[in-house]
DNA sequence: GCGTTGACCCAAA
DNA sequence: ATTTGGGCCAACG
């Protein structure tokens, strides 16, 4: 993963808004990443700086091992999990847009969509 | 090059 | 609701 990637990568995660959160697949997604686990990798080494806990797995739960401090940064702006499991119905900020639905909102991140 | 190892994802059982 | 299995892909030894 070359850094001019990495970079859009780090931008998109920098603007999910507080109180919203996105999926690493919706990431990747957005980007036209091959793998979710782009996202995650990312992350691991290099997410110190970013709002990492906006970032849980497609089925609303937290990364393993820092699901305590994830979820109670999340709780803290708002977004309240039940039984540990985020309701992304309600909270997902991007989705994945496998096939654009005609003129959808692509003004959503125009520099990103290259 | 090959085998492991992950902040992953999804369909099927 | 969980578990299993397959697919994914870069980094490391």
């Amino acid at each position: 993963m070359d850094e001019r990637t990495a970079d859009r990568v780090r931008e998109v995660i920098a603007a999910i808004p507080p109180g919203r959160v996105a999926a690493y697949g919706d990431i990747a997604g957005l980007l036209g990443l091959p793998s979710a686990r782009m996202v995650g990798r990312l992350l691991a080494e290099d997410g110190h700086d970013l709002p990492w806990h906006r970032v849980l797995r497609a089925d609303g739960r937290p990364a393993h091992h820092l699901a305590q401090e994830q979820l109670a940064r999340l709780l803290s702006e708002g977004v309240i999990a039940e039984d540990g499991r985020i309701d992304m119905r309600r909270y997902r900020w991007a989705e994945l847009v496998p096939e654009p639905p005609a003129a959808a909102q692509t003004d959503l991140f125009p520099t990103l969509t290259d």
